[in-house]
DNA sequence: AAGTATCTCAACCGCTGTGCG
DNA sequence: TCGCACAGCGGTTGAGATACT
C-alpha cells in the first residue's frame, strides 16, 4: 500500500496566493498559533494543502521576515556561510535574522553563483569547493538539529551497541582527524577550538566516553568534532590530507570510522568514506537541555569570520585537558586553513 | 512596437527523520 | 517493532517581470 499523499489533492487550490487567502491563513495563526498544519486548512476554510500553508507563512506571512534586498553585508555573509556549509540553506537562514532558507536558495541561484562564477572576482573558498571532490551530499529530509533530539548513544565498550540517552546528557562520539600526517597539531588545532569542540559549557570540548557512555572530558584528550566543520573538511583541496583515525576514541588504531561499512585499521582515506557516505548529523548528537545550537552556531561563525575577540579573550585563559595553555595562534592557522 | 530571451522568486515536489499509537 | 502521519528540508518548476534585439 502507498503512502497517503500529504493531503487530498483532489480539489485544491494551487499556484500564487491571493490576497484574500493570505488575510485568513495569517488571521487563523494570529488566533490558533502555528502547527498543526494538515488540519489548518480545513480548519481556516482555506482550499489549500497544509504544507502549501505553511510554506506560505514561513516564507512571506511571518511578521518577523525582514523585506527587501540582500545588504551586501547579508551577502557577504551567505557567501562565507555556503562556503563552509555548502547548500544548508536552513543553516545559513538561520544565521541571517528574517531571512528565509527559501530567499537565500533563490538569492543563491540568481545572483551569486552567477556573480561567483563570472571572471572579474578574485579566487574564493567556492574556487577550491569546486576542484575538490564533491562533498558527500547531505540526504534529503528532516534533519534540523533541533529535530534530531539524541535518543541513543554507543557504549564505550562497543559503538555499535546502543543505549538511551538522558534528555540533559551531551553525547558526542569521538572522532579524530589527521591533517598532512601531522595528528598532534591537528589535535591541537582542533581541540583547542570552540568552533569544533563547543567548549562554552562544562563537558563539551575534547573527551571521551566514560564506562557509561557519555561524553566525559577527564577521560582523554580526543576531540568531538562538529559534523559541520567535518563536512567543511571535505571541501579542501587536498582532501588526501585529511584522514579519519577513529571513532571510538578508547581504541584509536583499530576501530573503525564511524557510520563506515568497511572495517579499517588505522586510517581510512577521506574519499572512500564519502563513498560510504556519513550522514555527520548523525555523528553530531547533542543533549537537549545543555546545548543551545544557535549559541554554538553563532560562536562558529564569530570565530571563523569575525574573530570574537572577546570570547577569544576567554579562551586564552583556558586550558586543554592536561593543564596546558591553548594555542590560538594554531587555532588562527585552522581559521586560514578553512577559509583560504 | 513586437517578439524573444533571460531572470527572479513564490510555490511545488519528493524525500526522509521523528513521534506516536 | 512496525507503520503511519506529520514536519521540514533541498531541489526544481514555471509564471510573471524585465532586458534585449
Amino acid at each position: 500500500m502507498g503512502r497517503a499523499p500529504c493531503c487530498e489533492k483532489v480539489g485544491m487550490k494551487k499556484g500564487r496566493w491571493t490576497a484574500e487567502e493570505d488575510q485568513i491563513l495569517t488571521d487563523y495563526i494570529q488566533s490558533n498559533g502555528e502547527g498543526s498544519w494538515r488540519s489548518l486548512p480545513k480548519n481556516a476554510g482555506l482550499k489549500r494543502c497544509g504544507k502549501s500553508c505553511r510554506l506560505r507563512w514561513i516564507n512571506y506571512l511571518r511578521s518577523d521576515l525582514k523585506r527587501g534586498n540582500i545588504t551586501p553585508q547579508e551577502d557577504d555573509l551567505i557567501v562565507k556561510l555556503h562556503s563552509t556549509f555548502g547548500s544548508r540553506w536552513s543553516i545559513i537562514a538561520s544565521n541571517l535574522p528574517g531571512r528565509t532558507d527559501n530567499e537565500i536558495k533563490n538569492y543563491w541561484n540568481s545572483h551569486l553563483s552567477r556573480k561567483l562564477h563570472g571572471n572579474f572576482r578574485k579566487p574564493t573558498v567556492t574556487d577550491v569547493v569546486e576542484n575538490a571532490p564533491l562533498p558527500p551530499k547531505r540526504k534529503p529530509g528532516r534533519t534540523s538539529r533541533s529535530a534530531m533530539k539524541p535518543k541513543f548513544i554507543p557504549t564505550s565498550k562497543n559503538p555499535k551497541s546502543l543505549i538511551k540517552a538522558n534528555k540533559n546528557e551531551i553525547v558526542l562520539p569521538t572522532t579524530i582527524i589527521e591533517i598532512n600526517g601531522d595528528k598532534e597539531d591537528a589535535l591541537m588545532d582542533l581541540s583547542s577550538s570552540s568552533v569544533v569542540s563547543g567548549a562554552k559549557e562544562p563537558g563539551l570540548g575534547p573527551c571521551g566516553y566514560g564506562d557509561d557512555g557519555h561524553c566525559n572530558p577527564s577521560i582523554n584528550g580526543d576531540l568531538c568534532i562538529n559534523d559541520d566543520i567535518f563536512d567543511a573538511c571535505f571541501l579542501l583541496n587536498e582532501p588526501d590530507a585529511v584522514h579519519v583515525s577513529s571513532f571510538e576514541s578508547n581504541n584509536v588504531e583499530n576501530s573503525e570510522p564511524y557510520g563506515s561499512s568497511s572495517a579499517s585499521a588505522g586510517h581510512e582515506n577521506i574519499e572512500s568514506m564519502a563513498d560510504d557516505f556519513i550522514d555527520w548529523d548523525l555523528v553530531w548528537r547533542e543533549g537537549e537541555t545543555l546545548w543551545d545550537e544557535k549559541e554554538d552556531l553563532d560562536s562558529v561563525l564569530s570565530w571563523l569570520f569575525q574573530g570574537d575577540e572577546k570570547e577569544s579573550e576567554s579562551r586564552q585563559k583556558d586550558s586543554n585537558d592536561f593543564g596546558e595553555p591553548l594555542d590560538f595562534e594554531q587555532e588562527n592557522k585552522m581559521a586560514a586553513w578553512l577559509l583560504s
